[in-house]
DNA sequence: GAGATCGTGTAAAACGTTCTCTACAAGCAA
DNA sequence: TTGCTTGTAGAGAACGTTTTACACGATCTC
């Protein structure tokens, strides 16, 4: 067969095409496309119809190079926390019906690692960014939320370039601590990640966290009983801060934690210890994962309702990519405790 | 400031901006962009020098339209599956030190949510696909493999236009099986998801281990005692065919299951019926995730090497996307058996 | 009935890259 | 010298969309 007239074998159906098999100007198709103003039913119909029948999909890179390439790109560290599985969840729940698709970046807990997932993001010119308690310094964030609908989740510091969604870790802490004197405990310590300020975030949700601790703490008149012990959220993070707590001289009876996963790391080293959950030590979790409600588990964990700030993350995103909304706003939603067989009275000494 | 003059405030630093600023044309920096081949050493410096001094960032949507993306997108049903993490960990570390960016697609398990999702990623065009036991027709994984580079993990059915890395699922199953036997086992079930044929996948993980299992059985003349039970790799999944295997008239003594998760159901339902693990249920999960580790859990489970998978995915398809090698290739994993404290013998009947 | 307005459609210019040619200079062989 | 090769650089087209500016006819307003 001839070279020149045959038609090359994997070429996309393009915009032209469908332009040309309707009679139309690439335009119209274009605005049909958009559901953009100035086009009659009829054009509609027409177009559409070639479209389908084509199996026509638009180029999303070529897009990407005028208008929006109907992306959304959601931050994380580590797709194994389970909290985040949660968040994303109710992003793509919100987004499922809409046109928009959602990309993960797990980036890794680096602050040059997230930095540079998130350039990537912006390189793809996505049309809005969800970041979920990133840690890159503060202000690459907000220089990236000068030129792209950005939403951060976790932290609460805000800022009217960017949207937030936070949970109200303060008064989470708050309803731990609760839980734990009215059981009779006073001796209760918290195991939460490092809240370096390093990187100008002034309200992560470990030092909130840590801080409604210590406000209840005091509320209840045991402020001398408080103790915070920094560790990173993983098995092997709780398993370290327990030895270290339960080794200590005076160890307490209960341990929150800002993790559920760290608190499972914790019940390794009691059970290293000879020590029996709940009965020798109680202890508790936090984001109330899958994890918590596992039968072998059982952890009382405190629940921040991810699902439902993934789906007001991903509304109040939406709202500014689509410029229905022009100034930031922040949405904080309430924690809940949820009691299981990880925690009741202490031993009496 | 007169608007005319004014330099438009949010412009990005275009690859026109850096030649103009070396005083050279677009192509030789696009060309030392690319690590093209007709660079001077000293025009390398010259552009590389600007390019830093500029900041200068290729638009990743405006190389679509011509070259590559430098994207690499890995399809998944859901985060939430620990294993997965292991492979996308994997990939990650393999990719880390290159210029591609690794985004992933976390679609749901309905096979039409997943081919959109894999139409998203090729729309998007990225340079190639990581297709983690996809549930898409596998005449729709052809298609998308005949034009991008794709590898598919899980599946064992091979195809010559994309690659494959699977692990041995039935000498898994073997394994588990082997191990259940020597320690006096008979009864031995095994809970595994649905290994539907409908989309023409021959060979899915399911399939696989589930022949394992029966030839396993086979070869310790229990043919009569195996039973295999279907149910979705869900905590609530597991439950279920907990409850159902562990009522039955005569309850097995042992469960294998394809999935860690699944194994915990089980466990839920064996605790609900008054069955304590392993003195009257030896339980066995797959994949060997961090749940299976948990202080709390101590799951036996088979470790698949995910991390390695991942890895070994990411570095076959670099080579197809840098077209350093045309032919499929197909990379099998050795699984390895966990032993934890959740396998006994059985009791004395 | 003249002008303004409105609704619908198109032509053509962007957008920021890569890629295919072509040009040119320098070096080499005859 | 002539002709050939080689190495380097640039001009300009192409990629598939969106967007801007404008044209045209129909309807409205006075």
């Amino acid at each position: 067969m001839d070279r020149a007239t045959a038609p090359r074998q994997n070429r996309r159906v393009t915009i032209t095409d469908v332009a040309r098999h309707a009679g139309v100007s690439t335009a119209a198709v274009s605005k049909v496309l958009r559901n953009a103003y100035g086009v009659s039913p009829a054009m509609r119909e027409k177009v559409t119809a070639v479209i389908s029948e084509l199996g026509y999909r638009p180029h999303a890179a070529a897009r990407g190079m005028r208008g929006r390439t109907y992306t959304i790109g959601v931050l994380l560290d580590n797709v194994r926390n389970a909290f985040f599985a949660d968040i994303l969840d109710g992003v793509q729940d919100e987004l499922r019906t809409s046109e928009y698709t959602v990309l993960i970046g797990a980036a890794g807990f680096g602050p040059e690692e997230q930095a540079r997932t998130i350039r990537s993001m912006v390189d793809r010119q996505m049309d809005g960014l969800i970041l979920i308690a990133p840690g890159t310094p503060r202000g690459e964030i907000l220089t990236t939320a000068a030129s792209t609908p950005t939403v951060v989740i976790g932290h609460h510091d805000a800022a009217d370039s960017h949207d937030s969604v936070v949970d109200a870790d303060d008064v989470g802490a708050g309803l731990v601590v609760d839980h734990l004197v009215s059981l009779g405990h006073r001796d209760i310590a918290l195991v939460s990640a490092h809240g370096t300020k390093a990187n100008r975030w002034k309200r992560t949700p470990e030092i909130v966290l840590s801080d409604g601790y210590l406000e209840a703490m005091e509320r209840h008149g045991l402020t001398d009983h408080a103790r915070v012990h920094h560790a990173a959220y993983s098995d092997d993070g709780g398993f370290k801060a327990g030895m270290t707590l339960l080794t200590a001289d005076r160890p307490p009876t209960a341990v929150m934690t800002g993790a559920d996963v760290a608190a499972l790391g914790i019940y390794r080293a009691a059970h290293e210890l000879g020590l029996r959950i709940p009965d020798d030590l109680s202890l508790v979790g936090y984001n109330n994962t899958a994890l918590a409600a596992l039968a072998p588990v059982q952890l009382t964990s405190v629940d921040q309702a991810g699902h439902t700030m993934g789906s007001a993350a991903a509304r109040m995103l939406i709202e500014r990519v689509e410029g229905r909304r022009d100034r930031a706003m922040q949405t904080t939603m309430t924690p809940r405790l949820v009691e299981r067989g990880s925690t009741t009275a202490p031993r009496a000494r």
